[in-house]
DNA sequence: CACTGTTATGTCCGAAAAAACATATCGAGT
DNA sequence: ACTCGATATGTTTTTTCGGACATAACAGTG
């Protein structure tokens, strides 16, 4: 059973910061790329560089720090401030588990058991 | 300062379940209608009757019943599966804020100034 | 100095979502 | 019967969003 996904978003102002923006972060921390990151999560490379333009122009400092050119064409990397909020990130949605699993299974129960698989 | 406003959203399948159609309920079985919920939202009637519906194909149990006619028109109110979703759903977001208290403050902390006040 | 893969932007188009507008139905009171 | 306010649906228009292309700049390497 497909259970409940969960998804966290937070909103400050304009900013959000969603799954989408995470898992792009955390790609670009593993991959040391935005186009490959975007590429791996199906993404096109416009999408992630604007969404990672959204994050460094919402937080006080950029998440991520690129450069162009050079032997394999440039790169990206997470900044000390991307990791922190990356993490902070996870640690939030892994406490919202624990914390609301009673919750997210009183409500899961009620649902329609045609939604809970994948259709 | 108007800090990071959260929002938690929950998929089951095609379903999905965020604080707008929490707050729909919240207003139905305070207003009693779902026009007067709606209105109150600034929300269209349709587009609030639509996510009416939506909940009430999604869950095993329809959250929300309804009447037409009658002196007053009609109205809405929830039922007990509809009651039950609420308060696990305003349940989850206390839960939320209060054990994930430490990694709010820290991600909102990296945010640009700006971002927190209205513009 | 040409080659290469990535960053950095712009423009255009279609799909999907939301708003706007339009009816139709119902039933207790008057 | 007629009214009134709310439910219940359609239809049309507008807006928004994302995808598809297109192009330029960049810097290390062979």
């Amino acid at each position: 059973m497909t259970p409940t996904r969960l998804m966290l978003r937070l909103y400050f102002g304009e900013l959000m910061l969603g799954p989408g923006k995470a898992d792009l972060l955390a790609g670009i921390a593993e991959e040391g790329s935005i186009s490959a990151a975007g590429r791996r999560m199906g993404m096109s490379y416009k999408r992630a560089w604007m969404l990672v333009e959204a994050m460094n122009a919402g937080f006080a400092e950029p998440l991520v720090e690129s450069a162009r050119g050079g032997a394999k064409g440039g790169g990206a990397a997470l900044t000390e401030a991307g990791q922190q909020v990356l993490a902070a990130y996870r640690a939030l949605e892994a406490k919202l588990r624990e914390a609301g699993a009673d919750e997210l299974a009183a409500i899961g129960a009620l649902v329609r058991s045609d939604m809970s698989n994948g259709k």
